[in-house]
DNA sequence: ATGGCGCCACATTGGCGA
């Protein structure tokens, strides 16, 4: 079973590439983030014609989550139960007896803004959603795009970026809470390139420059980690024309 | 030097992402 996490900074403009790669890939499952349209928009006859159930759950302009996959997606589920948050950050579902939770984890701007604070909140929320989530789906994964490079070694320029957002100490805690849950980082369980990245800017020739942070996670219960033969970033759609600047990551599980 | 690039919308500029 090969389950996998993209933000795709807007699904209308990526369709195409998703749907390229889909065929490709042929992915049990695929979670997607940043989808930037609304649910009555969502291209739901395009990835059908791919042969993929969907479920989204989507807003204008920003967020966006979707949960692709090639049986029906069971019990579905919206947002972290007791958050109220009008942001379409979360969505959660079961397929072929494996729980998915599809997460966008807000990006939190910089140190000093109140989106720094609504991210931490975020976060604790999202932690004690988990915790729960946990004790009822032993088999659970969570993918997505975290915002949080969990080590310098996820990081390009570790001094240039210290203590700026989606590296700051809290951050990070942040992101071992969620560790300490019982949860492995599937991409550390495997021997990886040096210098291994997620999402590259724009700007700068960023992604020839692999000017680059690991910031898009698969993160596994040890129900499930047990069973992963493998997890990777693929680098190739980075390099299409009008890319995202988000690389999809990819874990294979022997179910 | 807070820029750069890309996407979106109350659009031809500003908000936001990371």
């Amino acid at each position: 079973m090969r389950i996998a996490s993209w933000n795709v900074n807007s699904l209308k403009v990526r369709l195409p590439q998703v749907l390229d790669w889909l065929a490709k890939h042929q992915p049990h499952a695929l979670c997607l983030q940043e989808l930037k349209l609304e649910d009555a928009n969502f291209p739901i006859a395009a990835i059908e014609s791919a042969g993929y159930f969907a479920a989204f759950s989507g807003q204008k302009t920003y967020n966006g989550v979707a949960i692709l996959s090639r049986s029906p997606a069971t019990n579905v589920a919206r947002g972290i139960a007791g958050f109220g948050d009008p942001q379409r950050r979360v969505i959660s579902a079961d397929v072929s007896g494996v729980r998915l939770v599809c997460a966008y984890v807000p990006n939190g701007q910089s140190l000093d803004s109140d989106k720094y604070n609504y991210k931490l909140g975020w976060l604790s929320s999202f932690s004690a959603w988990l915790e729960r989530e946990l004790a009822e789906h032993p088999q659970l994964a969570v993918l997505g795009d975290y915002n949080i490079a969990p080590e310098d070694s996820d990081v390009h320029d570790p001094k240039a970026w210290e203590g700026q957002v989606l590296v700051s100490a809290p951050e990070r805690d942040a992101f071992r809470n969620l560790i300490r849950l019982g949860f492995s980082d599937s991409f550390r369980q495997f021997e990886q390139p040096e210098k291994s990245y997620t999402w590259w800017d724009y700007r700068m020739n960023g992604f020839k420059r692999n000017l680059g942070l690991r910031i898009d996670h698969i993160l596994l219960s040890h129900g499930l980690v047990a069973k992963c033969t493998g997890c990777s970033i693929d680098l190739e759609p980075r390099r299409n024309e009008r890319p995202s600047d988000h690389a999809p990551i990819v874990a294979e599980l022997s179910l």
